[in-house]
DNA sequence: ACTTTTGCCTAACACTTGTTAGGTAACATG
DNA sequence: CATGTTACCTAACAAGTGTTAGGCAAAAGT
């Protein structure tokens, strides 16, 4: 019982940190969110920080896991891509403040934990690079600045999380297939 | 020389928004860069949301006026997208440390001029939607969700401030091309 | 009935926060 | 030389920070 109250105070956290930034949120906000005097959190969690590294590592290895994954098992580039961004969208749309923090909060983290995290994610970016690799190789993708073809990439799904309204009538399947739709072939119309 | 000394704050402010976050940044800590004790800062500034309040509405006035100098200015949709991410580009690329705190911390702007700059982006955003409505009905981008696709585009712009370095090779007029390519005509070679 | 555990509390510590008041030395202007 | 201005300073304020120590009532276990 006293991880499902842990959960729930990181949860919590998760949501002020998500509107508040990290550092904006205080400990007796989070208490007093919880019904609780900050003091009593403490039975729960270490420290501060510890909340920040949960969320931050909770979404991390999630994708780390997806991307790892996709590049196992063999699809065509045009497969691997599509399901890569299928799973990140999924794992952003499934908790979009989470997200939101592993995107911007993550440099509160301590230096330890900030060079773990900067690992995590160059691991991820290198797991999409070995896609559009795999696509220029069979020749389906225009060969190009691979670099900056996962930063685009990889820009668009992580914004989600700043639009994405579970309540809203787009679903995460649907956002995932105009994504790929629009990376793989653009706006323009093919004539 | 009043006008000088309050730039050279602004600017130093800006660098520690972009590195630490708004509320992470101490007006001592901000004194201390500068070569002053923090209460020597008031000589110059009002107060510390003075400062967040010139970078975000100093990097969102731009941004307006080039979005609005491209729906005047009669281009068809593909020029004009192509020149609206060029000025972005640019606007960005001149000043990516601004452009970070422009993304990531209007959020603390008070209450008042958070309106105020939330109304801002809905301009500019309106903007952006003016041109893929354009490319549209000349048929020339293919029909779909056109929130989705301006979601998308402003995505990839405001995120080359997290990776732009200015003493990289790649070039923002570089940049804004690749980009511009990318957005029209996606990854997938024509066949 | 007695003990242990749970789940929270109050109080406090040591420190940092933005900001104001008032002063002072160096310099410019009359 | 006298005056005003510039450009900074020290000291202080009231409030808020993360975190620890120690306590206490209710519930659970025996």
């Amino acid at each position: 019982m006293v991880d499902r109250r842990r959960t729930q105070i990181v949860e919590m956290a998760c949501k002020r940190f998500a509107e508040r930034g990290f550092i904006g949120s205080s400990m007796r906000d989070l208490a007093a969110d919880m019904g609780l005097e900050a003091a009593s959190l403490y039975t729960y969690i270490k420290s501060k920080d510890d909340l920040l590294e949960d969320i931050c590592f909770g979404i991390g290895n999630k994708l780390i896991a997806a991307i790892d994954e996709v590049n196992d098992i063999y699809f065509n580039a045009e497969e691997k891509l599509r399901s890569a961004i299928k799973n990140h969208v999924e794992i952003i749309c499934a908790d979009p403040e989470a997200s939101k923090v592993f995107s911007h909060e993550w440099r509160h983290l301590n230096d330890a934990k900030k060079n773990e995290f900067i690992t995590l994610r160059n691991h991820y970016e290198q797991g999409v690079t070995e896609i559009i690799e795999t696509g220029i190789t069979e020749q389906i993708f225009v060969e190009g600045d691979k670099r900056f073809a996962v930063l685009t990439i990889l820009s668009t799904v992580n914004w989600i999380s700043e639009w994405y309204n579970p309540k809203g009538k787009m679903k995460p399947n649907e956002i995932a297939q105009k994504l790929a739709d629009f990376v793989l072939t653009g706006l323009k119309k093919q004539t």
